[in-house]
DNA sequence: CTAAAGTGTATCCACCTTAGTTACACTAAC
DNA sequence: GTTAGTGTAACTAAGGTGGATACACTTTAG
């Protein structure tokens, strides 16, 4: 149980999403659907999708035939949208308890520290702003037909 | 008690050892007077230690008046050897449970994302390298120096 | 109008990780 | 041989996580 598996859970709904709603006459893509690919719980989808609303990634329609959809196409969502879109957590967490504020390095470290990562942070950011949604769901489809070619 | 505050912890350590070795004739480095620094357990500055030495970043003298050294200079040490020193825990982990083998999406995701994952990981990797434990020391220090003045 | 099929969310649980702590064997200098 | 250190095992308390159940709310189908 790794601790930042959300990421991956996010990214893995709106990808499912892209495929799934390629075509028109579909099924609705509902969260108990979803759960079935991720397979977990329905209630874990749905607070995930929460927060992908709330980032504007996707739509949702309620009651009777009510189910989810992109809000644009998945050409158009990076994984950096959806890092944003998740309740920020910082790569790099401060000291448990706080340095000692006497010492001459424990004053100001928290706040060196926190230029530095930053700068890590941002150069993460540009990496995951070059992939989109559509390019996850590419190479995921070509992966299963290497595979399956291989076999 | 924010996940990763390793990085934070050995950084804050090595930093520590950087400022307080500079003289000759100082006290002795031991975890006891680290821990006060850093306002935690000797036993924590230990644990943290040991692995510092074992990536080669820090030398241990054992016995009476035994302690801590920096194995290089401060300048030859970068974020990113300190960050390669600590346990491997990947910036973002895979789902929780195995998604769904029978789904097209679920099949193929772990591969696509293990490569998206490791090329921001790299880019983060980059930017650590960039600073050294000698930057921190310095900046550090400037910042006591600001602050003191802005009083 | 009512039943059905969805979402939204609170609450609980089991598990894991972590920092912190105590205790003690081991090591080397004085 | 005493003293002052490290190395490490074992335990505790706290917090976060995914997962599960339950139920109120919403909207469509009939």
């Amino acid at each position: 149980m790794s601790a930042n598996s959300r990421m991956s859970l996010a990214v893995h709904i709106l990808t499912w999403l892209a495929y799934d709603r390629r075509g028109t006459d579909k099924e609705v893509a509902t969260s108990q659907r979803i759960a079935t690919s991720v397979n977990t719980n329905p209630v874990v989808i749905r607070r995930c999708l929460g927060q992908l609303k709330d980032a504007g990634l996707v739509e949702v329609t309620h009651g009777r035939n009510g189910g989810w959809n992109l809000a644009r196409p998945a050409e158009k969502i990076s994984l950096l949208n959806v890092y944003q879109a998740l309740p920020e957590e910082p790569i790099f967490g401060m000291h448990a308890s706080d340095p000692n504020a006497e010492c001459y390095v424990g004053f100001g470290i928290q706040h060196t520290l926190g230029q530095v990562y930053q700068e890590a942070t941002e150069a993460l950011c540009r990496s995951l702003s070059a992939t989109t949604v559509a390019d996850v769901l590419r190479d995921t489809l070509a992966f299963h037909s290497v595979s399956a070619g291989a076999r």
